[in-house]
RNA sequence: GCCGCCUUAGCUCAGUCGGUAGAGCGAUUCACUCGUAAUGAAUAGGUCAUCAGUUCGAUUCUGAUAGGCGGCCCCA
């Protein structure tokens, strides 16, 4: 019988697997048990880490101010945080204090130690932490599923970790919690900071009280929570409302409301190719576009159900039509227009608007269609959340016998068209069926889903599953990207539905001359533009792809009797399609480079005596390489292709 | 919607312990014409988010509203 420290004697182990399972240091093992070390730097190890930063900052919480009840405190994606119940919110001074508490108790080397106990014991011990007393009466619940509470109680049995001092022994605090731990206090060192303060639902539901979270990160080392912090700068760089204003793309004016964005001349031109492009494909790939309007009445969303379900997400009604007599009497009744949430009830009339055959099959149907959402204010973000956006979307309308066909090449479309646009950081998710919320047969689901899982995979991506995540209506399959500082958005869906067809009564008339219910598919690529435009702006850092630059080439005379020469090169390219401009401003040439640098534009023409005499000009790329004496028919030929080519070119020797 | 924080020139930010404000960048004008990231000078630009309250006096203190930021809930 030997326990961890003397298997391991490694100062960065700080657990290990016994035959899988997670163990503290100190517990014992036999010669039969499979026991493998777990390093600080490891995914488990960091893990640990947090989780025991956390327990140090809840002791830090209560010896400050002992009346604070605990919530739960696990570990987070580069960081941890621990959710507390108090009188007043904590303020940043309070952060402050608290982190010189925890330094204190980080240095006093508390070991954590673990203690099975029974649920009797548990309850008498935490007597005044009504929220862990709660935890203990779920903790069967919670030992199933995989969120956040199981690190309390998620263990096969209940046990209490003590912080004892080792000077004296004595148990200075104590938390209900799974483990395991780090083996002291001292091993989180001076990696560690607090990084925010929030508020949070007690167990994730706004029906139960709101508790204050405090948000921190901890790392083995202070030079790798340097590291972190250094990332997380450069992630504020990228951040596409900081770039939004400084290249002057889009900008959300107060007069107009909260989430509702203007695209400037700069994110047009971006918009427009976006657009642009996304309308040649799918006019390749069989799509017929449509258009509709803004505004309907509301026996539209009754309908479709949307004022049963939806209602919340909808902007109040518009009451037009009303007329009243001089006692107030109504003497005409009015009706209630709505803004529109979504476009799918307008695509299907236009699909009832006349007799469908199975010949008119597949019906694929595509808008930029705008719609309006009433977000909740505290959820507008940027232009990854917004009230008003317009959605590349589109309704296909296909029997059961081509809904597999329809389904694959619809993913493999949208695939394509996101590797186009040159996004490759991004995971698929699958959404499947809710057992208590679905309409529609088990075959249908099941084939659906299992289609939707086939296509998936062969994709090769990333897959993660989402189980009962989907819409009442169908499965869905929905692609997840990452912004700069790691929160995912969804952009693409590709949705199956059962219902909306049977509310609208829509029919074909099959081959055989019976009456059909056509199944009914939604899908948008970018999401919405606004997301997508987002996205794509983090994900290149303000400096798009050539074909999507607002400015793609400036030409910058060496001095001012260099002009003339390059007005010349210029018109030629604009005469291609090329959006560029010629910088005859005052500035001199090293201040030009310097502006058209920080605007990111691709390609800057660099133009002396030298390049003159020698029918030449000199590229100078946006990292800084440059590329001297390149003949004009060259250099003109090279920027179109690159165009063309839709080629992302940020240095010498891409073009 | 909830909790906390924030709002001063086009942008980034100083500042006023209550007596109506400054810088840098940007813009405009003038001079300079220079081979790979900032030439110099001058000028213009602000109801200190909005509306109330307290006060002799509010950009400053209080409250409400709007907008923003970070989370939570939500995202059909």
């Amino acid at each position: 019988m030997v326990d961890g420290f003397e298997l391991f004697t490694d100062r960065s182990v700080v657990a290990m697997r016994v035959n899988g399972e997670l163990r503290d240091l100190a517990t014992t093992v036999t010669p039969t048990d499979a026991v493998e070390a777990v390093t600080i730097d490891s995914t488990d190890g960091l893990n640990i880490l947090r989780h025991s930063a956390a327990h140090v900052l809840a002791q830090a919480v209560q010896t400050i101010n002992p009346e604070a009840k605990l919530g739960i405190g696990p570990p987070v994606t580069d960081g941890f945080y621990y959710d507390f119940d108090v009188a007043e919110p904590f303020t940043p001074e309070d952060v402050k204090a608290l982190e010189k508490a925890m330094d204190r108790i980080i240095r006093s080397g508390q070991r954590f130690v673990r203690r099975v106990v029974t649920d009797d014991e548990a309850r008498a011990e935490l007597a005044d932490e009504p929220y862990k007393l709660e935890l203990i009466g779920i903790k069967g619940a919670a030992a199933q599923g995989g969120d956040n509470e199981s690190v309390e109680v998620g263990g096969a049995e209940l046990t209490i970790y003590d912080n004892v001092d080792p000077k004296t022994g004595e148990t200075v605090w104590k938390d209900l919690c799974r483990g395991p731990h780090l083996p002291n206090t001292r091993m989180i060192g001076n990696g560690y900071s607090l990084t925010r303060l929030a508020a949070a639902y007690w167990r994730g539901s706004e029906k139960n009280p709101q508790l204050q979270r405090i948000y921190g990160t901890a790392w083995p080392s202070k030079d790798e929570l340097r590291a972190y912090q250094a990332r997380q700068e450069e992630a504020a760089k990228r951040d596409h409302r900081k770039l939004g204003a400084e290249l002057d793309l889009f900008s959300f004016p107060e007069e107009i409301g909260s989430g509702l964005p203007v695209f400037h001349p700069r994110g047009g031109i971006i918009r427009q190719e976006m657009e642009n492009y996304s309308r040649k494909r799918h006019t390749e790939a069989g799509y017929d576009f449509v258009y509709s309007p803004h505004i309907t009445k509301s026996n539209l969303f009754e309908t479709s159900g949307h004022l049963d379900w939806y209602a919340d997400g909808m902007f109040p009604p518009m009451h037009l039509d009303e007329e009243r007599d001089a006692d107030g009497h109504v003497t005409r009744q009015g009706v209630d227009y709505y803004l529109k949430p979504m476009n799918c009830p307008f695509h299907n009339l236009i699909f009832r608007s006349s007799g469908r055959s199975y010949r008119d099959l597949p019906m694929r149907l595509f808008e930029f269609g705008s719609v309006y959402r009433y977000e909740k204010s505290g959820v507008v973000h940027g232009l990854t959340r917004v009230r008003g956006m317009t959605q590349d979307d589109a309704h296909i309308y296909t029997t059961r016998e081509n809904m597999k066909e329809e389904l694959t090449n619809t993913l493999n479309f949208v695939l394509q068209l996101l590797a186009d646009y040159g996004l490759e950081d991004y995971y698929l998710e699958l959404s499947t069926k809710d057992p208590k919320k679905f309409v529609g047969s088990d075959e249908a689901w099941d084939e659906a889903t299992q289609t939707l899982a086939e296509v998936a995979e062969a994709s090769g991506l990333e897959l993660v599953s989402d189980p009962g995540g989907a819409a009442f209506y169908g499965p869905k399959i929905s692609v997840q990207a990452r912004d700069a500082i790691g929160r995912t958005w969804q952009m693409s869906t590709i949705q199956l539905d059962f219902n909306l067809p049977e509310r609208f009564d829509l029919e074909y008339t099959a081959s055989d001359g019976t009456r059909q219910r056509p199944v009914m598919i939604h899908r948008a690529l970018f999401g919405s533009i606004e997301r997508f435009f987002a996205v794509l702006t983090e994900h290149y850092a303000g400096a798009f792809p050539v074909w999507l630059s607002p400015v793609q080439v400036v030409g910058i005379p060496v001095a001012e009797q260099y002009g003339p020469y390059l007005d010349e090169i210029i018109a030629r390219l604009k005469a291609a399609g090329v959006r560029a401009e010629v910088d005859n401003s005052d500035d001199r040439m090293q201040k030009k480079i310097r502006t058209h640098t920080k605007a990111k534009v691709p390609f800057q023409l660099i133009v002396g005596e030298e390049d003159r005499s020698n029918r030449s000009v000199s590229f100078r790329f946006r990292d800084g390489t440059q590329e001297n004496g390149v003949p004009v028919d060259d250099a003109v030929s090279r920027i179109v292709e690159s165009i063309r080519s839709r080629a992302q070119v940020t240095g010498q020797g891409q073009i």
